[in-house]
RNA sequence: GGUCCCGUCGUCUAGUGGUCCAGGACGUCUGGUUCUCAUCCAGAAAAUCAAGGGUUCGACUCCCUUCGGGAUCACCA
């Protein structure tokens, strides 16, 4: 069977990681399917809501992350239009055909009188139904009236991929709004009318549909429409609290991960198995990987919590994993992420440093706190030499002399090279008759002056040789001794 | 309030009647890797399987009830 998927996003600002899983499974069932299609379709019937440049947005969201869409805005394709604005005429031609059968109606009633009804009904502490104050007489219905429904209330059963059998009972189902006042139609109408006329198989939304899914089926039997699938998805929740993650709880956008270092394949890996896993112990999942073992069945049926703390973990391990496919490659996508002033400096420098720094990363944006000692000389700071808890031990005239002999050991150095700078620091520690921790220590901070730097003789290599004698000697100098 | 959904370590989860006095991962803690940080490796703590009743020789797994949590009841999606 051709499954067809879509995600419907509306533009009403940018797609946060909550939304963002609810088009990850539906692209991930469509690539699974040899000839399946997957469909970007933009809901912008509410005109209110509407802000400028969220479609952009969204598009950029999904390009980022690698869920290129197959019909849809830019790429078009035979189902079109995809904005539900350029729609209108196909909601209306369907909206004639219920009102033919006779069920749908113009409604005339002020929204004074239905806000009315409602007061009362929550008074009596009831659930809302307009069907029990449905109007006698009826106009004929024109543009500019709001059209409804006519329901059909009873029992109805379906399945859905992720919930299972589910029943709706006759008080789910109302007469909803089908075409508002403003010539536009509701989700409740719209994403009907198009999920049919394009063709979908696989419908996904988050389980705050679920409610209304009397009206849907109500709907989708009125119109004589086959109904798809039904997939459900629960709620990703906030990471504090019990409620499901918005934008109130500082929801990124997803693209904003992206300023902060994150790499699409963690992102992917990351929601994908939020709520989803494939019954082994695995926990990296590349998007192939994801597209070969995602199944609809194997969805969590309850709402899984965001923990960013993983995601930075997934992070680390997918820069680890790109490096070791190809250095250069990752190198090239963390053009944004430098310190200001490693600018000046070639391409081939800043390699160099990526590539004994890689390993310590957790988000690419830590290159910019973590390498700027390569690029400019560092204050020399005598309080984080005398305070570190190896080397306070010592007084400053041995500490002196441990740095005169690594420069002089080093300045003898033919070949300036990571191999013989390992080789000559262990011979110089010898000679220095320290402790590692000392002789590296002191060595490592009075280049670095930084808390933390890769490998002693790596940071050596790549420094150069001017540049550490320099620093050694600019320490020597600070002590007074020289 | 009506309706609908959910309930296994702090978090994400494995588990479809016995091999589970519940396994993995993140996080936390402790060690190890010639310096720091990170990686990597080894190990630890961490779940009366929401509770109570059934059914069964046997239940995390099936049934019922209760409790707890969430969603929904718009001319928003």
């Amino acid at each position: 069977m051709k499954v067809v998927t879509r995600f419907a996003p509306s533009p009403t600002g940018y797609i946060h990681i909550g939304n963002l899983r609810s088009a990850i499974y539906p692209y991930l069932l469509a690539k699974q399917n040899e000839e399946g299609s997957y469909i970007l379709r933009i809901e912008d019937t509410d005109q209110a809501r509407y802000v400028e440049g969220a479609t952009e947005l969204i598009e950029d969201t999904l390009q980022w992350i690698g869920l290129d869409w197959d019909e849809g805005p830019i790429k078009g394709g035979d189902h079109g239009p995809y904005f539900q604005t350029q729609r209108k005429e196909i909601y209306i031609e369907w909206a004639k055909k219920l009102i033919a059968k006779g069920r749908a109606y113009a409604d005339p009633t002020p929204s004074e009188q239905i806000a009315k009804y409602r007061e009362e009904t929550n008074k009596a502490k009831k659930a809302f139904l307009y069907r029990n104050y449905r109007p006698e007489n009826t106009p004929e219905w024109e543009p500019g009236m709001p059209l409804r429904f006519k329901a059909d209330p009873k029992d109805r059963d379906y399945h859905d991929e992720v919930f299972g059998d589910l029943h709706m009972g006759p008080e789910t189902q109302d007469d909803i709004i089908l075409i508002k006042a403003d010539g536009l139609p509701t989700y409740n109408f719209a994403h009907i009318v198009d999920d049919a006329t394009m063709g979908i198989t696989h419908i996904f939304r988050g389980q705050e549909y679920l409610p209304s899914m009397g009206n849907y089926l109500a709907l989708y039997e009125a119109l004589g429409v086959d109904t798809p699938k039904f997939v459900h998805l629960p709620h990703i929740l906030a990471p504090a609290g019990n409620k499901k993650l918005g934008k109130r709880d500082g929801a990124k956008s997803a693209v904003d991960y992206r300023a902060d270092g994150i790499l699409p394949e963690a992102m992917l890996n990351f929601l994908a198995c939020l709520g989803w896993n494939d019954g082994t112990e695995d926990e990296i999942y590349s998007k192939q990987d994801l597209i070969e073992k995602f199944s609809l069945d194997r969805i969590q049926r309850a709402g899984a919590r965001y923990d960013e703390q993983k995601l930075i973990w997934l992070n680390g391990q997918w820069i680890r994993r790109l490096f070791t496919e190809d250095p250069k490659a990752l190198f090239a996508r963390t053009k944004d992420f430098w310190p200001e002033i490693a600018a000046k400096v070639s391409e081939e420098e800043k390699y160099k440093v990526f590539c004994i720094i890689y390993d310590r990363l957790k988000t690419l944006s830590d290159l910019r706190t973590m390498t700027t000692y390569f690029f400019e000389d560092p204050n020399v700071d005598m309080d984080m030499l005398t305070t570190n808890k190896a080397l306070k031990k010592l007084s400053e005239k041995e500490l002196c002399d441990i740095l005169k002999l690594a420069a002089d050991g080093l300045a003898e150095l033919n070949e300036w090279s990571a191999e013989m700078l390992q080789n000559k620091l262990n011979e110089l520690l010898e000679k220095s008759g320290q402790k590692p921790a000392v002789f590296f220590g002191l060595v490592r901070l009075s280049v670095s002056f930084a808390p933390f730097s890769p490998a002693l003789h790596d940071t050596l290599s790549v420094l150069g040789r001017e540049k550490t004698l320099a620093r050694l000697h600019a320490v020597i100098t600070a002590f007074g001794r020289d």
